[in-house]
DNA sequence: ACCCCTGTTCGGCG
DNA sequence: CCGCCGAACAGGGG
């Protein structure tokens, strides 16, 4: 599920957990969520406070005294999640960090999702190495349509889901911006005009900070009259033309358009 | 039973 | 070596 916003929901939910010693650790250390790391690294967390978290597009890291760094990528279906102290761990829940008071919950059916461990002084090496934020100054229009331009025959729905240029941005925001800045998924990349350049940058931005500010902060629901709350239904419509949607697999993603806004 | 899925990664191909 | 595509991953829900 999680694209930018949820995922950054998501952690703010260990939030709680801030401060306080995690007294208990059970894992599911066989698990195809902890491919590429050493589950048995998290063993010594136990006694360990958390200390801060953040999020940087799909990506979420969590800092421990002791030099401790937790990577969670919440693949499909991954969540967060805050339980009682006496919790039981569920079937799905591939990480329960306890504390005094409460257990801070992995859960991912799937295992799309990844944990990542690291100890050190420095951050770890798969954290300094994302790209930049859609939502920093540094995100400006020439440095998107460079990125863009190097992918210029890539189709842009598909180069949008490209997280090192796009970091955050998964299937229905891309929809969503395409719609808004009225350009058809198919349109090459690296062929959009600096009027179409100027649109797609201005509603990257608009629909990631507003999803921030709706989803990010308690999960509410994107404003009305968004294209989201069309495009999964079986008879969509354009929010602003009433008109049947298109839906088409576009780099191998499920994708919904309106003809009349977006043109091919 | 069958088909769908807000994501990444890997092998094959050009 | 680079970039693109489809399949695979694993499970739940309609």
């Amino acid at each position: 599920m999680p694209e930018l916003a949820e995922v950054d929901f998501y952690r703010r939910q260990w939030d709680e957990g801030l401060r306080e010693k995690i007294t208990q650790v059970q894992l599911h250390a066989e698990k195809r969520i902890f491919r590429g790391t050493n589950p048995r690294l998290l063993e010594a967390v136990r006694g360990q406070r958390l200390q801060s978290s953040e999020s940087a597009g799909k990506q979420m890291l969590f800092r421990f005294s002791g030099e401790f760094w937790l990577g969670i990528h919440l693949g499909m279906t991954g969540k967060l999640s805050v339980g009682p102290r006496d919790y039981t761990p569920q079937k799905h829940d591939h990480l329960v960090l306890f504390q005094t008071k409460r257990a801070l919950v992995f859960n991912d059916a799937r295992q799309f999702g990844r944990v990542l461990i690291h100890q050190g002084k420095e951050l770890p090496e798969w954290w300094s190495s994302l790209g930049t934020s859609v939502t920093s100054d540094a995100f400006t229009q020439k440095f998107m349509a460079e990125f863009l331009e190097r992918h210029g025959r890539l189709a842009i729905k598909p180069a949008l889901l490209l997280q090192k240029g796009f970091p955050g941005i998964g299937n229905w925001m891309a929809d969503e911006i395409l719609w808004r800045a009225e350009l058809a998924p198919r349109r090459p990349a690296g062929k959009l005009k600096p009027a179409e350049l100027k649109r797609l940058w201005k509603e990257v931005r608009f629909v990631a900070r507003e999803a921030l500010k709706k989803i990010g902060k308690d999960f509410g629901d994107p404003p009305l009259h968004w294209l989201i709350h069309e495009r999964w239904k079986r008879d969509g419509v354009c929010p602003k033309h009433k008109i049947p949607l298109r839906k088409e697999t576009i780099g191998g993603r499920t994708t919904a358009w309106c003809p009349r806004c977006q043109p091919s």
